[in-house]
DNA sequence: TTGTTTTATCGTAATATTGCAATAAAATAA
DNA sequence: TTATTTTATTGCAATATTACGATAAAACAA
């Protein structure tokens, strides 16, 4: 064994901890924060914001879009990465529904 | 190479990535919202709640705690566990802070 | 003391993730 | 056409995670 036993679980708590999942690594939560901190969707330049190789930027940027925590459009020889607010929003009410529910408790 | 290079990352960027990467699992989701499904503490039997064997369990449950997003308190022979309001506060208050960036951008 | 119950740790096998060099692919420019 | 630029993919090594049987540890009961 191993491997993750994702089949016993239900499809909303995969589905959640599959949205964690990607935002579980600092590279992609720098990508996240970089995306936040310009007023405009950023074609190319990712690669020189952080301190990993092209591939390894690749590949994090597929997997945040895999999640649908981004968005990404062909725009010429680039290509424009956003955020997804409707994921990002997502979390975010199930982190108010947790804040909601904790605050009915004894603890 | 093939291990994370968190050195490479601010502390917020590790520090948050933390705190998703302890919830980036179907079965610490799981237990999660078991903890939130009972209007208690939990006095042991989450062993029963879940498909995964007693070590395996103990296993997840020690990294939620190490990420502060359980507390465990001895109860004579059973353990009590809870959901730590603050550490839940911070990662909404995260996206909270997405969320209102999110709306001053043009996508 | 010896049981019983509950949780933690050790050891190990199977699988997943991370990172990057090399290379390919796609779009445009000259 | 041949460059150039930008992003994606392949292949592989290093490391991390996941799961569980076996065992230990801790607290109480008889």
């Amino acid at each position: 064994m191993g491997a993750s036993k994702s089949d016993s679980f239900s499809v909303e708590h995969n589905e959640i901890a599959s949205l964690f999942k990607a935002l579980s690594h600092p590279a992609r939560i720098a990508i996240v924060d970089y995306l936040l901190s310009v007023d405009s969707c950023i074609c190319g330049d990712i690669v020189n914001e952080l301190p990993l190789a092209q591939p390894t930027i690749s590949q994090h940027l597929k997997e945040l879009k895999n999640a649908n925590i981004i968005k990404g459009t062909i725009e010429g020889t680039a290509i424009c990465y956003c955020l997804n607010p409707d994921t990002m929003a997502k979390i975010e009410k199930y982190f108010g529904g947790i804040i909601h529910q904790l605050k009915n408790k004894c603890c």
